[in-house]
DNA sequence: TGAAAATATTTCAAACCTAAAATATTTGTG
DNA sequence: CACAAATATTTTAGGTTTGAAATATTTTCA
């Protein structure tokens, strides 16, 4: 029933140190998650009179310069399907992104940076990770290093199953 | 300008290795953060009927049996007052939480589980430890303490500093 | 070919979330 | 005491988010 619970678990233990330990940190990866994304969104709102989830958006155009498809950038910013085509209007209302035709599926749209959009975001990213920088003050190299590999084995568990 | 950038941070050197590694640390964290957290959102909705935020507000009246302010309460989930005042709301119509008034301070009220939200959370509380668990499947004791120990590191340097 | 299934996206209703303004009450000070 | 400042909370407006339903188009296959 418990695929976590090895062959030293004892029956009638309902929750071990282990899964305690667990717990204390995923609620610790939630304290920090939640403190550092208020701070950038705060930063994002009163320097570049923007949101998060726009700039998100923006940085995942960034590095796929030829354009993603809805449901390319949904599954990258690991929100639903109907949540990026608000964010996506509103970027397109700010001159920042286009959508464009798919050749052969008229049910699609590529949607990517326009020249403004990528000169905006190239300028901002810069000063963005700046901020980050600055609130992992105290992240040694070698600690910014175990921390990625840590959650890499989490993220990899947790991969979602592809189809074949 | 930046007090992340040591001593031998070299002028013109924009972003400098450590601050590219904290970077990608982030966003590490932001990618299993969302991945659990959206894990957890599916589990609460689809086996108790509930969403994670009214989750949190329960835990957190949990571990406070007295009861909490309302201040207290937004203040603890690191989330907005008027947040706040809607998810109680609507677990005050649930049955779960009450409002009570406080003494000698018409202003403020105190928010605390009913009989039957204690009841429910303790039996949820256990099974949402497993779901946690089985996600964190692959984190062993002395990675969770490291993870642990580095992320209690980043909350403290951003903790909110206190009036005197 | 032509209907059913699959796919890509948008729309919708409900909830969540924030920042700022509004409301109600208490505290501090002349 | 009067009344300004501070405090606790709610309300409001606008944006974000989800899951499900709706729409439009393409693919599959009998």
């Amino acid at each position: 029933m418990n695929k976590s619970e090895g062959l030293s678990e004892q029956a009638g233990n309902e929750t071990s140190d282990l899964s305690k330990a667990r717990l204390r940190a995923w609620l610790q990866i939630l304290k920090v998650s939640r403190k550092i994304e208020g701070e950038l969104r705060e930063k994002m709102r009163t320097e570049f009179n923007t949101t998060l989830p726009r700039f998100d958006v923006l940085a995942a155009l960034y590095r796929e310069r030829d354009g993603m498809r809805m449901s390319e950038l949904s599954k990258s910013l690991m929100v639903s399907n109907g949540n990026v085509t608000g964010i996506v209007d509103r970027l397109v209302a700010e001159g920042l992104i286009v959508r464009m035709p798919v050749e052969n599926d008229r049910r699609a749209s590529i949607v990517r940076l326009t020249p403004a959009g990528e000169k905006d975001f190239a300028e901002r990213a810069l000063v963005h990770e700046s901020w980050v920088s600055e609130l992992f003050d105290d992240l040694s190299s070698s600690d910014a290093d175990a921390l990625i590999r840590i959650l890499r084995n989490i993220s990899h568990h947790n991969e979602a199953p592809h189809h074949d």
